[in-house]
DNA sequence: GTCTGACAACTACAAATGTAGTGAGACTCC
DNA sequence: GGAGTCTCACTACATTTGTAGTTGTCAGAC
């Protein structure tokens, strides 16, 4: 059960860069990230030393002697943990408003309709 | 557009509080809170005068010099707010997704589901 | 050998959040 | 009319978060 660490705002898209490709150095993170954030490299090594220290990214020491991060929980367990998180503070942990809320609230594609429709029959059946 | 003040986790508690019923005095809502959240009396104050702050809550003094608090914002609207927030936060924004992983970890009733694919079948015609 | 430029480690500091305590005025009940 | 009781407005204080700056080291470039 593996307790998923608490990830705040700005160290979620940390751990996005690095879900979407790792290992990877902090210059290398900062670099990614300096378009759409515009952070200084020591913000970004702030994040991740404090990432590291949440126990949600592991370090390895590599051959040239820096150091390369990488997750130590999968995408999918935090999402899951925002999700319920979220869910229990706005919706008083009721799954089907919020479903009917954003099946409301958002654009889908016939495609996109048909598919969770699909996922709404397996629920029922599982 | 009436922004949405941020409201936090704490003060979240307080808000539904008021949502569900208001206006309230101070000490109707410590004392509703008192059982889940353990809060004494002048946490609940300091929330309340900060949600106050933030345009999240009026007040209006009442005949007995007390004052009573309401929501200044419509469920609904934070709910939307909040929610968009989570979506971009932890689903890159995309709806589609987020629904999927709800429609999969969550337990559902046959009639529930009945009025989801209603929902989705609406959407499509909107 | 020294200068440069990454990298690591440590420190900084304000705003927001969670969770109260204190002091002062008004009201209430003997 | 004094002693509790409510309320209110202020103040307090540790943590977390966002966003860096500073210092020291070490490895190549020259």
């Amino acid at each position: 059960m593996a307790t998923v660490p608490d990830i705040s705002d700005s160290e979620w898209l940390i751990m996005e860069a690095l879900w979407e490709s790792s290992p990877q150095t902090a210059s290398e993170v900062a670099k990614s990230l300096r378009p759409s954030t515009g952070w200084a490299e020591n913000t970004v090594r702030t994040l991740l030393s404090r990432l590291v220290e949440k126990s949600a990214l592991k370090t390895s020491q590599n051959p040239s002697g820096t150091r390369t991060f990488l997750p130590a929980v999968r995408r999918e367990t935090c999402v899951r943990a925002e999700s319920k998180t979220f869910l229990d503070r706005v919706f008083g942990g009721a799954a089907q408003p919020l479903l009917i809320h954003f099946a409301q609230n958002t654009k889908l594609t016939a495609d996109e309709v048909r598919e969770l429709k699909k996922l709404l029959d397996q629920n029922l059946n599982s």
